[in-house]
DNA sequence: CGCCGGTTTGATACTAATCAAGTTAAGTGG
DNA sequence: CCACTTAACTTGATTAGTATCAAACCGGCG
């Protein structure tokens, strides 16, 4: 983890929060200009290359942060070393559990990722002096809920071939949300394995299934990452 | 739905608030005895027989509720009619999607089931005005968020006999928390077909489970719905 | 050039779904 | 009280879909 951790000047900060108040989502859009300057003394901007562990399942939260850029996975195990990815967060989302001593699962840089930490009690006490700050934040995890909800559909009632189809939808429709009409392109941001352990699938099954997609012209896959999906509605149709 | 709700006397209200505050978990927990009062004037303690809508997906969100009796099965369905079980939620939880204008899901009474509703706008309002009462509501959505993604391990990476005894041992738990020692006595409050749904699974490979469970002694099953644990933590080892 | 991790493809095995009878439990009306 | 009805459940036989095991392929890198 240390490897893979670089710190990044501090001054970034009030720039990449100010994005984040542009979107719309992220945490800093509701703080007055003084709790941002405060916020910005406490904060720290760091990157992480893909396959970092940010947090770990069962140990202490020792921070907050925002997902400035990159996605990040949270995943959960089994004790016989099952896995299984109970989210992804894109930038601009929030990344912790909030009034939690621990961690209830993993996160893990799925591609390098920049994070805007702030430590656990310096969020709390904004949070606690801030409404606003906490209406924000339960805004995020409502949303969090409806798509956790969402995809448990998909893990229960969905064959193979329609969880792969939602898969590539998801990931089309979060990196590439503005694009205009049914086109889109973009790099897979998780390796095959982290698609099946999205999925509750093998390996194998993701690509056999990705291949018959590809067959059937619903996507274009060059290389191993990159996508092109040439007719959004038509792979909502396989969707399911 | 009509034919099977029926409303109670209001007067009974405080008490069942109160007695929801004696829980620490219920809305009404966090409510001075003013806010009480005015909570009360709006209010209504309905009785909802089990099978009764109490909220569709898709259509406007009307009013909140606390459960205050039986439990709650949230679910989802694709177009072709596969269904899938997304949250149960047991008294005293609190019912409904903050800040939506419509349902993210249906809500019906698995069991029979006493509601008190609260009108969307006077809930909200009690809300904005009280940040204590969006902290708590907050804490629940968290707890919620945290049981949905534990769930999503469990449908996309148990097996059936892993799957059923998971829901046996969450059952479990939720309905006797209080018992003292392994031996745990309820009665389920879902249908095979609802358990099938909430597992992802047909109701033929619940049944065969359930039965092996029976034979290997892990549950004693009397009639349809009455069950018994003579050792939670032997059941918990058959969880995954 | 050859190794290596990640991926794809192929052959087979196994789990759970589907199809099809039975069985039980709870009414309902004679 | 008992035959009849019905819905919910259980059990059995077969099939389909996905996992597992195995081998080949590909792209990047020393």
């Amino acid at each position: 983890m240390d490897a893979s951790r670089k710190d990044i000047h501090n001054s970034d900060i009030p720039v990449l929060c100010q994005s984040c108040e542009a979107r719309h989502k992220g945490m800093c859009g509701v703080l007055d200009s003084v709790q941002l300057t405060a916020l910005a003394r406490s904060t720290r901007m760091i990157r992480y290359e893909a396959g970092a562990e940010l947090a770990a399942e069962s140990m202490p939260v020792e921070s907050y942060a925002n997902v400035m850029h990159g996605v990040v996975k949270l995943s959960k195990v089994l004790e016989d070393g099952r896995q299984q990815i109970v989210g992804l967060q894109f930038a601009p989302d929030f990344l912790g559990r909030l009034f939690s001593k621990e961690n209830a699962v993993t996160a893990e840089a799925a591609s390098d990722v920049d994070l805007c930490r702030v430590p656990k009690p310096a969020l709390e006490r904004l949070v606690a002096e801030n409404p606003a700050l906490e209406h924000r934040l339960m805004e995020q995890t409502l949303r969090e809920l409806d798509d956790a909800r969402e995809w448990m559909v998909t893990l229960g009632r969905k064959t193979a071939a329609e969880k792969v189809a939602s898969f590539l939808y998801l990931i089309a429709t979060q990196l590439d949300p503005a694009a205009t009409g049914g086109r889109r392109v973009f790099d897979l941001p998780l390796t095959r394995t982290d698609i099946a352990d999205f999925l509750g699938l093998t390996i194998e099954t993701v690509s056999r299934q990705l291949s018959k997609l590809r067959a059937d012209r619903v996507v274009i896959i060059i290389g191993i990452r990159h996508v092109e999906i040439p007719d959004l509605a038509a792979l909502k149709r396989r969707c399911g």
